[in-house]
DNA sequence: TGCCGGGGATGA
DNA sequence: CATCCCCGGCAA
């Protein structure tokens, strides 16, 4: 028990407290408590605080000290956001371990791991002074327009006022108005978090009374409108406590008007009260379904694996069943009072495999993924905060949400490389983050795939993880027949319809007949890669990147695929004047083009980055493909992610050397994974599918080991050539590329970086290189890589590595070089 | 991340 | 010379 005095004296204290903000900071920032707040700083909770000249912003509490920074005076927190911490401390030792692992910033993590509703920042406005100064003034032509503005939306933001008068720099326009005291500036925090609101209806407390709601009722008696009112809420309270407005309305068959009369009149009174935006789940729809033999012997493998080892990798061919494995696992998961979180790529959780799933476990789970709005995000976030989620099926960010009792993680489609984030930091692996978040909560991981990567079985294989194998189709569903067509044979052959073969024209009418839909596969988006003059060889080039542009015909323009960039494209060549222009390679929207010349009556849809870049783009092409509205679907790597389609019969990979041909070590198992995951998609259930691929390269051991279903084959074959040119799984990578726009300094600063690692790091440091795209937004890139074998401690490495970036960084004239650090970039 | 101040580019 | 833009430094 603690004294009141002591209380007293505690309460008097001075506190001061770490927080991590949400930006890209090298290290966290103390502030100091006032006396009022004292009792409502926790670890985990949000302060306000004020960072810099006047932002405001959203950070967190790492931690609570009583020692005032030595060097600095520290700033007052302006308040504290939560009344609960909405970060856990084992996500605070998760964000811990990120940084570290991945080299970055908490701050980066922080920004990351919070749904953007939790994260406010102030914005700032600026506002015009009521009894500012009229006329007298004389105004520049620009001080005008924005008063005029101001008269008109009273508020403007800083990058309104930036578009408003076209120029960036606005703040010397805006300092002469806040000197003649016609304008102030405010800065305005935007709660970003919005509970949604719904109206209710309910009797006001006078009624309550019986004697008087019997009076009430003679008293209407002569407005039968307001009675049926009165008589619908009587009718709605007996079965439920809360009405909504609506439902009065509806029940009542009345007017809005009517209602309002009864306000009015005190009868009732309404009141807002938040409501969840998510959709509740019937949860008393429970499908019951028994595990086949191969699935129950999977189950017991793996609860038997469970008992030696943390991790098990759960290898099982296309249309194996591994879902149904998945779920009586999460089932007994949740049976032992746990949450379980279920990993799938962005893409499928927009299926039915979240259906199917959803439907079984009702209002107990939770989706998390990109396509979710702030609001929703933050609904779902603390659902799995105060427990309401059990299970979670979420895209790679999900294993940031604030789980309070982890029994078990799934990760299904174990390989796919969307489990990796690129940009922006941190650099991270949810599959591999999955696991360690695992071991914090002393839970089991179950990684899951086809096709596993290499990696993974790799671990598998030395005991590391245990492994679990269904090598049968579930229900004797057949495998597909598949045919390998030599691209450069049908030609001579003259067997080539533009990028068709004759058999795969064929094979599409004939599946077209059967009123079957078609598949093609096409990795390559936009119209013709490139643009080329016959005369001179001129081709048309990104003005900020290194890359050639890609033709759009859609748009009729030349596209980017670095940085967006597009421009008209060209007639004439600029160079010589000739108007002889090649078009050279092609993507998804010349197929859908000249496959629709072929099949002038099939509907066609094209699934790539272009074509679900809207809002509802995606889930709008899934749908209609799903409910046969369109007959083939031609789509870039997004057709192979965990899409299933019942009634998809025929698969056609294009051109599978582009695939192949990728300059990177995992080029292979790359294509052996997608080709793999492709002709999976075809023939369910009872049919059976048929897979067309084409290639020039149509001898390739690659395509030959998928043909043949010889995963094992290419897992040897790969490990290998692995071990032989020491690439992981034999070594760990770390990429660091360092920008600048600058290209000689650049090359200066590459070289000293590189030589700086040499010293301590000797051969391990490999480079500066130019990358296979030396330019990027205007940014010239250079690469160093540094492979550490698996005796050296990688600890060392990255402190090493650490050190020196903070010595690069301390030389003046490379504080504006960009470093970029990519742990085990794959 | 966003603001500030300094220095260089641009233009009437 | 004024104005704008870009860059580097900095924030507690």
């Amino acid at each position: 028990m603690m004294a009141a005095d002591q209380l007293e004296f505690e309460e008097r204290e001075t506190l001061f407290i770490e927080v991590i903000l949400p930006l890209s900071l090298a290290k966290n920032y103390t502030y100091r408590v006032p006396f009022d707040l004292n009792a409502q700083v926790a670890v985990g909770k949000r302060v306000v605080v004020q960072f810099g000249k006047n932002k405001i912003y959203t950070a967190l509490i790492k931690s609570i000290g009583k020692n005032a920074p030595e060097v600095y005076q520290a700033k007052y927190i302006i308040d504290v956001v939560d009344d609960h911490p909405v970060i856990t401390t084992t996500q605070l030792e998760f964000w811990d371990w990120m940084s570290d692992y991945y080299l970055c910033n908490e701050g980066e993590v922080m920004s990351a791991a919070l749904p953007a509703g939790l994260k406010l920042a102030s914005e700032t406005i600026i506002v015009l002074k009521e009894e500012f100064p009229q006329d007298g003034e004389v105004l520049t032509a620009k001080q005008e327009i924005l008063i005029n503005a101001l008269k008109i939306h009273n508020r403007l933001t800083i990058d309104q006022v930036s578009a408003l008068l076209g120029q960036k720099t606005v703040y010397p326009i805006i300092n002469t108005l806040l000197d003649k005291e016609m304008v102030y500036i405010a800065e305005e925090v935007v709660e970003k978090y919005k509970p949604m609101l719904k109206s209710f209806v309910s009797l006001h407390s006078f009624y309550h009374e019986e004697e008087n709601l019997r009076q009430l009722f003679s008293v209407l008696e002569r407005q039968p409108k307001q009675m049926n009112v009165l008589l619908a809420f009587l009718k709605l309270s007996k079965q439920q406590s809360l009405i909504p407005k609506q439902q009065l309305l509806e029940e009542s068959d009345c007017g809005e008007s009517t209602l309002k009369t009864l306000l009015n009149k005190e009868v009732f009174v309404i009141e807002k009260k938040p409501v969840s935006r998510l959709k509740e789940q019937d949860d008393d729809f429970v499908m019951n379904f028994e595990l086949s033999e191969t699935q129950g012997q999977a189950l017991t493998q793996i609860e038997n694996e469970f008992d030696q080892k943390d991790v098990v990798l759960l290898h099982g061919v296309t249309a194996s069943g591994k879902t149904q494995v998945y779920i009586k696992l999460i089932e007994k998961a949740i049976e032992k009072g746990g949450q379980v979180l279920f990993l799938l790529p962005e893409i499928a959780l927009t299926t039915q495999i979240v259906e199917r799933i959803q439907r079984y476990f009702g209002d107990a789970i939770g989706v998390y993924h990109s396509k979710f709005n702030n609001n929703e995000r933050v609904e779902i976030w603390n659902k799995v905060l105060n427990g309401k989620y059990r299970v979670v099926l979420g895209a790679r960010s999900a294993v940031f949400l604030p789980f309070q009792d982890l029994k078990l993680i799934v990760v299904d489609e174990e390989h796919e490389s969307s489990y990796k984030q690129q940009e922006p930091a941190p650099r991270y692996q949810a599959r591999d983050a999955a696991v360690y978040l695992a071991w914090l909560h002393k839970a089991k991981v179950v990684l899951g795939s086809a096709t596993p990567s290499i990696e993974s079985y790799f671990n598998a294989l030395h005991q590391k993880y245990g492994l679990v194998t269904m090598s049968e189709r579930f229900g004797g569903v057949e495998l597909p027949v598949q045919e390998v067509i030599s691209i450069a044979e049908e030609t001579k052959k003259k067997k080539m319809v533009s990028y068709f073969s004759n058999i795969l024209v064929d094979e599409i009418e004939a599946t077209l007949k059967l009123n079957e839909q078609v598949i093609l596969f096409q990795n390559r988006r936009g119209y013709a890669t490139i643009l080329i003059c016959a005369t001179c060889g001129y081709a048309p080039k990104c003005v900020n990147c290194d890359v050639s542009l890609t033709y759009h015909k859609t748009s009729g323009k030349l596209h980017c695929h670095y940085c967006g960039y597009h421009q008209s494209s060209i007639n004439v060549c600029p160079a010589c004047g000739s108007v002889h222009i090649e078009q050279k390679g092609f993507g998804t929207e010349r197929v859908e083009e000249e496959l629709s010349l072929i099949f002038p009556e099939a509907k066609i849809a094209r699934l790539d980055v272009d074509s679900t870049r809207t809002r509802n783009g995606l889930q709008q092409i899934i749908s209609d493909f799903q409910e046969k509205k369109t007959d083939i679907l031609i789509g870039t790597q997004m057709v192979a992610k965990g899409l299933d389609f019942d009634n998809v019969t025929l698969i056609g990979v294009i051109n599978a050397d582009t695939l192949l041909n990728y300059p990177d070590f995992r080029a292979f198992e790359r294509s052996y994974q997608l080709l793999a995951q492709v002709a999976g998609r075809a023939g369910r259930r009872d049919k059976q599918g048929k897979v067309v691929i084409q290639a020039y390269d149509d001898k390739h051991r690659i395509i030959a080991q998928v043909i043949e279903n010889k995963y094992q084959e290419m897992y040897t074959d790969e490990i290998r050539e692995r071990r032989e040119f020491h690439y992981p799984p034999f070594t760990r990578m770390i990429f660091v590329n360092i920008k600048h726009k600058d290209m000689n300094l650049l090359n200066v600063a590459a070289q000293q970086f590189a030589t700086a690692l040499r010293v301590q790091l000797g051969n391990r440091v490999l480079g500066p290189e130019q990358p296979m795209v030396g330019r990027i937004r205007n940014y010239y890139i250079k690469q160093i890589i540094i492979k550490s074998d698996k005796n050296t401690a990688i600890t060392k490495v990255k402190s090493v590595l650490k050190e020196v970036i903070l010595q690069f960084q301390s030389q003046k004239d490379y504080r504006s070089a960009i470093v970029q650090v990519d742990v085990d970039p794959y």
